[in-house]
DNA sequence: ATAGGGTTAG
């Protein structure tokens, strides 16, 4: 009798999978396992409670004969949470041929529904819902109006909301959520203004569908009328600021937040790291490690992957490993894709693939996203036979279904490795239809290698789907410039001025004493650029002395040698490396980040500096990391 | 013994 009890206390106070096995041994030993709340209790904290134990669960789950509702519930929630909504539903599946499902059921069930973004099941879900009386339930009805609103069927949530027997609070807001996350702002602003009652929620809900529209002028308006914000509505607006690029209002949102005393929690600090890391302002990220070893956040896996994910982007792979080895807290996949997503923008692409296994080793399931990651250091570093082992390995392994971004890494793959027919024939086989970031990715490497007639194919079919992208015509323009087609060049050039498309203008910015400098090519004068230049000239000066010489094929007219050597001069990676070689002290690290991809000879100038005046340069461009030292890159010159 | 809506990293 008090083994039980002991059981129970012991699964309490359980904090990781170790200690949920040493509980195991014991309840094994002492054949408590066959007690039914015992083990729903088991499960119950494997499956949700524990983080990295679904596994575990499950395996424990299938040794019992006849598991009961609780169970099955318990297990459906640890999957639906867990994303393998998949797995979620073969489970319910399989309850419902053994037992009825309950309210409980439903609701985590359709959550799973939710997340896969399968409208069809979702529609199955809520006829089995009525068949058991469940649907008119409170709690039921308000996932269903979500599950709705998350498969695209925003008329089905309506009509849902509209006819449930009783609407509170909660069910209000998911449906004014539904509105903002169908895109359908005006729909959402007519439900709040509707509501009967509202929350703080409500508040949130709203001010967070104004941030993921982009809205963040209204949006910081409406922040502005909530009656009393929490920690919520505060690291909405960092977040939603973080997303839309807007750095500086996220950093000064987060000072704000500290300043008049409101606690920050691990949202805002993941938003403002997230800021940090697109922005590769590495000396406010240590700023924001100092503050997290202060205030406990350490423990948390969620701001720990945020921070790894900046150190990483900001070029400090070291860090990110070094926070990686000694998380105190539980590392989760998505700490291990981060990781090897680190180790593959650096182009250390053995050592993503070695972290890759041993995440297997240690039991972990990765998932889609790890995949690209693994993906994409085989195709940065030109392993085409491990990628296609990846590839199917996914499927064979893990039964995950490749999407559109993994069918993408295969292009990259043969692309970029120069088997432009092998990836042309590959997105002709795909089993679902070529989206425009596809061909894309082809007419980037037919780029590379020079091959002009499969990139005048590609762009037909790129066209069709979206005509008007500039960085489309920008690359097709440079394919013919490299090839010295001028006239083609000349009509590309036409065809993007009459459809009134501009360059997507190159920028790329580097922090000095905590501030962000962000330079645009060819841009001119003030006091900051002109030092910039200044410099620049000097050092050009210096870098032809020692033989260097302009090489200005990725420009886009048909103009004057010295004038296509002025336009790649003024690309905005040089004026930043510039920059701050004038303001940053000797022996420290360049750390720039730029919006495209570099150029060759921005690439070439680069590892010159690097040599000619002993300096490290760590640029972040679009595509991945290239560190300069010594006349060297990291990429070995394959990007 | 369990639950529905809001902010969170890859």
């Amino acid at each position: 009798m008090h083994g039980e009890h002991l059981c129970k206390s012991l699964l309490k106070s359980c904090k990781s999978l170790n200690c949920i096995k040493q509980v195991h041994a014991f309840a094994y030993k002492t054949a408590l396992k066959n007690d039914p709340v015992i083990a729903g209790e088991f499960i119950l904290c494997c499956a949700v409670l524990i983080t990295n134990a679904i596994e575990y669960a499950q395996r424990f789950f299938l040794e019992i004969t006849q598991p009961d509702v609780f169970m099955y519930n318990t297990l459906i929630r640890g999957f639906s949470d867990s994303n393998s909504p998949q797995r979620a539903l073969t489970t319910f599946v399989e309850m419902c041929r053994n037992l009825n499902p309950d309210s409980y059921s439903f609701a985590f069930i359709l959550k799973a529904a939710a997340l896969s973004r399968c409208f069809r099941t979702g529609v199955q879900l809520h006829c089995m819902g009525m068949k058991y009386g469940l649907d008119t339930h409170v709690f039921v009805g308000t996932t269903l109006v979500s599950m709705y609103a998350e498969c695209g069927g925003l008329e089905f949530a309506r009509k849902v909301f509209d006819e449930m027997p009783e609407r509170n609070v909660v069910a209000w807001n998911a449906m004014v959520n539904g509105f903002c996350r169908g895109g359908e702002l005006k729909g959402a602003e007519e439900v709040f203004g509707l509501m009967p009652v509202r929350d703080l929620d409500s508040w949130n809900v709203m001010l967070a569908g104004y941030v993921k529209a982009g809205e963040v002028e209204v949006a910081e308006k409406f922040f502005l009328e909530i009656p009393e914000k929490d920690g919520v509505s505060w690291s909405t607006m960092i977040v939603g600021f973080a997303q839309n690029c807007c750095f500086d209002s996220a950093f000064g949102y987060f000072r704000e937040m500290q300043r008049i005393g409101m606690r920050s929690n691990e949202a805002s600090l993941t938003g403002v790291l997230s800021a940090c890391s697109q922005a590769g302002a590495f000396e406010f990220a240590k700023i924001l490690h100092a503050f997290m070893e202060k205030s406990g956040f350490v423990w948390i896996t969620s701001v720990n992957n945020a921070l790894l994910d900046t150190y990483s982007r900001c070029g400090n792979v070291c860090m990110a490993l070094l926070i990686f080895e000694r998380m105190p807290g539980e590392k989760s996949v998505i700490s291990w894709t981060s990781m090897i997503a680190g180790l593959a923008m650096q182009g250390y692409a053995e050592k993503a693939m070695a972290l890759f296994m041993e995440m297997e080793v240690f039991g972990l399931r990765p998932d889609g996203i790890t995949f690209i990651s693994v993906l994409y250091a085989c195709s940065h570093a030109g392993l085409i036979e491990e990628g296609c082992r990846y590839f199917s390995k996914m499927k064979e392994k893990y039964g995950l279904e490749p999407t559109i971004e993994h069918y993408g890494c295969m292009v990259d793959l043969y692309g970029r490795a120069g088997q432009l027919h092998k990836a042309y024939n590959f997105i002709l086989q795909m089993p679902i239809p070529p989206n425009a970031i596809i061909w894309r990715t082809l007419l980037g490497a037919c780029s590379i290698h020079g091959n002009i007639e499969l990139a005048v194919q590609v762009r037909k079919s790129l066209y069709e789907m979206d005509p008007n992208n500039s960085g489309d015509h920008v690359l097709l323009s440079n394919i013919y410039a490299a090839a010295g087609k001028w006239k083609d060049v000349a009509s590309v050039r036409k065809s993007m001025t009459s459809k009134k498309l501009n360059k997507n203008p190159g920028w790329s910015m580097l922090e000095v004493d905590k501030v962000m400098y962000r330079f645009v090519a060819g841009e001119r004068r003030n006091k900051i650029t002109e030092e910039a230049y200044d410099k620049l000239e000097e050092i050009m000066l210096k870098l032809k002395f020692e033989g260097y010489i302009p090489e200005s094929r990725g420009v886009l007219h048909d103009v004057e040698d010295e004038e296509k050597e002025d336009a790649v001069s003024k690309h905005s990676e040089k004026l930043a490396v510039a920059f701050g070689m004038t303001r940053l002290c000797k022996g420290r690290v360049l750390r720039v980040v730029k919006n495209l991809r570099v150029c060759t000879d921005c690439h070439m100038v680069m590892k010159l500096i690097s040599k000619v005046y002993k300096l490290e340069i760590v640029l972040r461009d679009r595509s991945r990391f290239h560190s300069f030292k010594d006349g060297l890159c990291s990429c070995k010159d394959y990007w």
